[in-house]
DNA sequence: CGCAACTGTAACTATATTTGTTACAGACAA
DNA sequence: TTGTCTGTAACAAATATAGTTACAGTTGCG
């Protein structure tokens, strides 16, 4: 379905800065993280500007911050900043307006794409990144010696999701 | 987001087949409907054959009709049967696994995109085909005389959906 | 000042996914 | 046995995301 991991990248970037605390990241700290390149990271580092969840400074010994507590930045925000688009699209071209059905379809599934739009927001509004943070700090031992390897690309119950398996270069 | 109208269109085939009631129609006059070939038609017809929604007929006088009543056909089962993955897809690239954050963010995530895929499913799951095909009647006007053009494509909300405004060739 | 370290952004290329098309084998009713 | 359909392969076109290179503009500091 969604061919895009803009969310889980933007989520994965705050929680990076989350965990820095104040400490202003350079996009190519945050890009080695999230295993791609620093003008993908600043591409979306400007987006998350755009909506306030971020504060970049230009210049030597710049970098990006949270633009407040983690607390205060629920994962809607995060959806709403880098995801233009509902969760469903209708059809590509519009459906034939001379069929009953095909005139009319689209009102009715612009009701029920509104109402699952609705439902995800609910779920996202409800946990901050500050939640993340937590949910995170358990699986990194205690903080001192190396971190227990849990198996990160997990696959999520029996779908697939979109991941590629290939290491890179 | 969502770069796919699989499940748009699917909801729109389907209502066609409850609307027809028992008449088998052709992937011709499906396609006529939703403005598009008869052969992407016919590859969807496929999948939602092999999840048990429509049955087919091949040779002359024959068509597709839906498997059982449009009460007994949740749009879960529709989603279900078009769309493979999750709303949302984790990175591309695994995170660097040597950071305390890239290590254990898709666990994570993962809980979160959980979440939202259950929190879609239960919205899709209370709504039948026959509540389609129930929402859509009222709009075309007392079903004798010509029908009512509402606006269809209306943009829902504020967001931009996948939608190409241009008529075909 | 003048350099070095950063961000912001444009312009491409590479990849992936979906949609549209043509073509044809096989099923089936009359 | 012929004409009408479905099933499906094979490929082209369209769309969207992600990755790259390049460079202008900012900023801190010797």
């Amino acid at each position: 379905m969604s061919t895009s991991s803009r969310f889980a990248v933007a989520v994965h970037v705050l929680t990076l800065m989350a965990w820095a605390d104040e400490e202003p990241l350079k996009s190519e700290q945050v890009a080695e993280s999230v295993n791609t390149n620093a003008v993908v990271i600043r591409r979306m580092l400007c987006e998350l500007a755009e909506s306030n969840l971020v504060v970049s400074q230009t210049g030597s010994m710049g970098g990006s911050k949270l633009a407040r507590l983690p607390e205060r930045i629920t994962l809607l925000d995060v959806y709403q900043a880098v995801e233009s688009r509902g969760v469903f699209a209708l059809h590509r071209h519009p459906p034939n307006p001379d069929c009953p059905v095909g005139v009319n379809i689209g009102t009715v599934l612009n009701d029920v794409l509104d109402e699952v739009d609705s439902a995800v927001e609910g779920v996202l509004a409800n946990m901050t990144l500050r939640d993340v943070v937590s949910r995170l700090k358990p699986c990194v031992s205690t903080r001192n010696g190396k971190n227990v390897s849990t198996s990160t690309h997990a696959k999520r119950k029996q779908v697939a999701r979109v991941q590629s398996v290939s290491a890179r270069n």
